[in-house]
DNA sequence: GCAGGGACTTGATCTGGATCAACTCTCGCC
DNA sequence: GGCGAGAGTTGATCCAGATCAAGTCCCTGC
């Protein structure tokens, strides 16, 4: 593990306020590993040996069924995933592959179930952790179930902007085939949407967004802190949205 | 608070493990109430001031957002609910209504929050439980995302008869229009595609569900262990899926 | 017992979004 | 510098599921 990358970590919500003792012990048994792009990490349904620690690059998640797959999230560094999978000793719910090359922390899942149990700090670290992992993805599910198509994208591009510091350009963070599969549609669906959608205050020129009417656009998105945050509870973990990647 | 209602709070997983005095310190502050059927017990957006125990009846965890709804969880007795946002003190991310008349112990959060700091034990099981949460709302995700309406009824059948012993026949727990909103479909979408799954191994006489053909039903709905469970992880929370009343 | 209302069903129609197919553009790679 | 391969777009068509509208059944409350 290289050196600025300890206190990288030590610093995440996650590991801030445990024992320094506790954190050694943890990273102890931990490894360092950078991977090229598009490799798969793990697959659904393997056991979860590993909680992952994202350092550099970007990791998605995602599930599949009966021949058929979508995107979950996409973590960022520094961020972790797979939390609760390590934490139950369950099999993970959801593959990970990486999107660009990665350096990836992997600790063993057994030390950290042994951690929690005495160190209260970081006991109370996880559940916050994992309690802000929850409401974000019952967030994500709301958002399928309450809104088309159409209004997810347009929350979507919104809450990028808002991310970005409520910047009018800012560049999306995904491909648009992720993002497509990640809001639940077919990227033709995307494509076709996000020109009918010049219509209401949003343009895209390749990459990069552009808001041009926000009101208008706004109205149609009709954005809800119960759905699209702030969550002053932002999970560095699993659950996240595709963050936004710095606009300008 | 009822004589024998106590012992039945002890015994749920997440109170279990904990020292008994702080159990005890924990329900002092806690108090029981019936509601009527169909009551509204908090709005989402509410701050989260009480940790919910079901002691009897059934709660339908409902989410809302211009206009329209849907139904994101039912629970039953024994069972918690919203213990993320009691964790975390943020507003509820869901509405909550009684189904039926119902006994309810609420607990105050700032009491919860206080003990998990000093109970390791304690902390270890909201550990496990939140973990359950996050996953079983991920199961539901993926349901939504990865099939179709007709793919989620055959393996929600399915599901339940498993949840009833694996039995042919058994009664369905919910109503059907809170089934389909469940679901995330219509009514009336519900209504149909029930009507031609009896070409695929299920009919429906009224309420009572009765599996004809398993293995065809089986070959449809593709159960997965990582969507349909069982879960060894099964939360008593928030997350639950409406769970089945009992076959014969 | 009767009236009223809600759950459920059924039918007709509409439409959001998927699917299939072709084509362009870009970019990494030989 | 040319050549795939994959991302993205666009067009044509199809279909799952929503919507609108009746109508039945059952349960409840007067």
């Amino acid at each position: 593990m290289r050196p600025h990358e300890l206190p990288e970590i030590r610093h995440l919500p996650l590991f801030r306020d445990m024992l320094q003792a506790n954190f050694e012990a943890l990273m102890h048994g931990a490894y360092a590993q950078a991977f090229p792009a598009g490799l798969e990490l793990m697959r659904q349904g393997d056991p979860a040996d590993f909680l992952h620690v994202v350092m550099e690059g970007a990791v998605e998640l995602y599930a599949h069924w009966g021949g058929r797959e979508c995107t979950m999230a996409v973590v960022r560094p520094v961020g972790t995933f797979i939390l609760a999978a390590c934490i139950k000793d369950a099999p993970y719910l959801m593959s990970a592959r990486t999107l660009e090359r990665s350096r990836i922390i992997l600790l063993p899942s057994s030390d950290l179930r042994a951690v929690f149990r005495r160190d209260t700090e970081f006991a109370v670290s996880v559940i916050h952790e994992l309690a802000g992992c929850y409401r974000s993805v019952v967030r994500h599910a709301k958002g399928l179930k309450l809104r088309t198509s159409r209004e997810r994208i347009a929350s979507y591009l919104l809450r990028q902007s808002a991310l970005a510091g409520n910047l009018a350009s800012y560049g999306l963070p995904v491909e648009k085939r992720l993002l497509a599969s990640y809001l639940g549609m077919t990227p033709e669906n995307l494509s076709r949407t996000l020109k009918t959608l010049e219509a209401d205050g949003v343009k895209l020129d390749g990459t990069r967004v552009i808001i041009t009417d926000r009101a208008k656009l706004s109205a149609l998105a009709q954005p809800d802190r119960l759905i699209d945050g702030p969550d002053s509870e932002t999970p560095s973990a699993g659950a996240s949205l595709p963050r936004v990647q710095g606009g300008d």
